[in-house]
This record gives C-alpha cells, sequence and structure tokens, in this order.
DNA sequence: TCAAATAGGACTATATTAGTCTACATTTAA
DNA sequence: TTAAATGTAGACTAATATAGTCCTATTTGA
C-alpha cells in the first residue's frame, strides 16, 4: 500500500483553510473545529509547517497562523517530508538502511527501485498545494 | 512516508530469481536460502502470484514455481495489489471509506487527492517487472 | 494578573506490516 | 505402498508505524 498519511491530508485541510480565510491569523482552535481535525494533533503538524517556513505564528493572545509561502510555491514533496519524514519509496533507500539492510552486497532490485523512487519524487514535487487549495 | 512494502520487495526478488533461473521448475526453499527471505512468508508471496496469474506451480516432490507471464507483461501495479491489496493513496480514497470516512460531505481535499491517486497509478501501471529483472 | 494562544515533550492506543507456527494435501521416487 | 519433498492454507504473534492524548510551559494582549 501506498499512502498520504492522515497528518498530511490535516496539512492540506489546514492550509486550504488558512490560505481561504480572510482574516489575517487563524487559530489552531478555529482550523480545528471547521475541519473536525483533532486539536493536539493538529498543533503539532502546524508547528511542523513553520519549522519549514510554511507557516508562520503570532504567539499569546491574538495569536494565530498565516502563510508564509504562496501554495503555488510549496511543493507537495515538502509538506510530506516535513510532516512524515524523508520519503523512501522502499526500506531499502532509507539513509540508514546501509547499516540496518543485511543485504546490501546481494540486493538485487536496489537500482531500479532507486529510478523508481526518483520517478515518484518528482511527481510529488512537481503538485504543490495550490493543486489543493 | 510512502513505500514500496517489503512484502512487494520480497516479490520482485524471487520473481527475478525465477526469470534469471535455467531450472525448468524453482522451489520455494531455493528462493528463500538465496535471498534470505523467511520460508513461511515467501511461500504466501508466491501463492497470491500464483493466484494472480503471475506464476504457476507444480505440487508434490521435485515441484517447484514457474512464470507464467513474461515480465515485461506484468505490471508493478499488479504486484503490488496483489500482494497488499488495492492501492489508495490516501484513506478517504479506500473502497469503504465512504461509510467510514467522518467527513464525506465536507471534505474538502478529495478530488484533488483523486486525480494524484490517478497519476500515481499511472506510473506503477507504466513500470513492469522486466524493470526489475 | 488572567485568559487565550502557540510550543513541545512524553505517553498511550490503534492499525498495519512482517513473520511464525501448525496442519494438511499432492506428487514422486524408492 | 510408504516416506520424503513439495505446495496450500489458516490462525496466531511480534514488530513497527501512525494516530491521538495529556500535561506543562511560554508568550502576549487586555
Amino acid at each position: 500500500m501506498i499512502r498520504i498519511s492522515k497528518k498530511v491530508e490535516y496539512a492540506l485541510m489546514a492550509l486550504k483553510f488558512i490560505s481561504n480565510s480572510d482574516h489575517k491569523l487563524v487559530t489552531a482552535r478555529e482550523i480545528s473545529d471547521n475541519n473536525n481535525i483533532p486539536y493536539d494533533l493538529l498543533s503539532k503538524i502546524l508547528q511542523k509547517l513553520k519549522s519549514e517556513n510554511i507557516l508562520e505564528s503570532n504567539q499569546g493572545a491574538n495569536g494565530g497562523y498565516f502563510m508564509k509561502k504562496r501554495p503555488e510555491d510549496i511543493p507537495l514533496y515538502n509538506l510530506m517530508s516535513a510532516i512524515d519524514g524523508e520519503i523512501a519509496i522502499a526500506e531499502c533507500l532509507n539513509e540508514n538502511a546501509e547499516k540496518d539492510c543485511t543485504m546490501l552486497d546481494t540486493c538485487v532490485i536496489k537500482s531500479p527501485m532507486l529510478k523508481l523512487q526518483k520517478e515518484v519524487e518528482e511527481l510529488f514535487k512537481r503538485k504543490t498545494i495550490s493543486d489543493f487549495v
């Protein structure tokens, strides 16, 4: 199975909500209530989006989030890797597979897998948040 | 994260091994030993490949498996869905999401997600086992 | 100084994936 | 005709990844 995690779905919904809002600042609570997303989980996601410079926030009362980049400038790929970490299409393509994989030398499918990985990456880099907003 | 399951990796390795073998029949044990794949797990996988008409088998002593289709006629997509079931890029695109998804009516990202799903499918349908063999 | 907000770590629960165990059925060769 | 080699199949357990919760700061405006 191959999938977009629920967290990324939530992120997309949040970004859509923020983009379409006419407020300057949108709170996590608003997003959570309007989209039926667990508040605590959403908070974590928004924080990650902030640390990726996708969102900016004001803390404190009357605080909230706002877009730091335009949707068309945010590849879906970046969103995914920000939230779920590096995207490896197969276990053996992880950074630390070199120490984990028991069959490094004998592996017969690594190089075509790598090629496929590149193609999937391309696809997710071509897509931007504006495709969802 | 987005990935090819280990079972599919094993299937690819098995198909490669069978394709490159000069025996008429290859046993699960041979494949398991040569590729470091847990025997029981591999057996299950081979059985699924059989039920998908990718492999054929002879039972009994001197039995084993052999290719029923040519690698270039087996899309990676089919292998994946044979082994791991239908490929839905997001939870909401599953067959039974209609009853499960709490936000059917309000969902704001379903249609672009569906488009993305099609594109990923295309990619995996274009790839065939011959790319790995 | 209080209430409303973001920030962030630790924890628990759930679902998915990987792997194991046991029993049985089929075929061949001795 | 029987033993060994093989595929078939279901139930179970273990490991891992994902989703979700809880609790406690910290910041800031009224």
